[in-house]
DNA sequence: GTATTCTACAACCAAATGGTTGTAGATCAG
DNA sequence: CTGATCTACAACCATTTGGTTGTAGAATAC
């Protein structure tokens, strides 16, 4: 995974309404105007956070009719969850490491 | 913890610079100039990445002499660390459950 | 057919980002 | 005291971000 991959992964993480489209498409299925019918924001402004999710491998867009269907992007959030569980990791074993040298003094 | 404060969390994240800044100062003791020393950038370019993770409660700054000395946040750092291993268990339980429905139909 | 719905995309705007240089204050070394 | 070092901060710049409105194309409804 590259550098710039988790760049976009953080950033697309780091807004509250693409926090909560993530949360809801990888539950139900929802159009890009049934997104947008839940925030008080313009169609446009969803729009583009669906387009920074897409970037970030996050969620993918099926066009279906005329409307485009929001998805939980498995491959991209698997990732996600698989960066995020090594830095807990490194993370804790660092906390328990800082405990221990604490513990020595 | 508030939907800001996750915010500048990811935020903070999303830069390489500012993840390798975090890695260091898990480890060992840096300052300013110190960590400046390791990137292909200014100084206050530098001092502006660590005041990101300073608003992000990821590290903090202590005056040792001239020296202003970075350190990882404990706290800020197991909030982080606290709030992945949600997101991740979030996840892996949705993973879960897809697999699930995949497998009856 | 016409009207409506859903989407895409451009243009625009204000604010934030990530970088720069330059100036000035503190602290330390000699 | 003088000079070097470390830091803070302001000013500036280009680009990105997060939002807006408006226009236009495709698909559906009637």
């Amino acid at each position: 995974m590259s550098e710039a991959e988790v760049d976009r992964l953080f950033q697309a993480f780091s807004d509250a309404t693409r926090r909560d489209i993530v949360r809801r498409v990888t539950v139900g299925e929802y159009s890009v105007s049934g997104l947008a019918a839940l925030y008080a924001m313009s169609f446009a402004a969803v729009q583009k956070h669906v387009a920074v999710l897409v970037r970030a491998s996050l969620v993918t867009k099926e066009k279906r009719g005329r409307e485009q269907i929001v998805r939980g992007n498995h491959e991209g959030l698997d990732k996600a969850r698989r960066l995020l569980d090594e830095y807990e990791a490194i993370w804790r074993q660092r906390a328990e490491r800082i405990a221990d040298i604490l513990a020595e003094g």
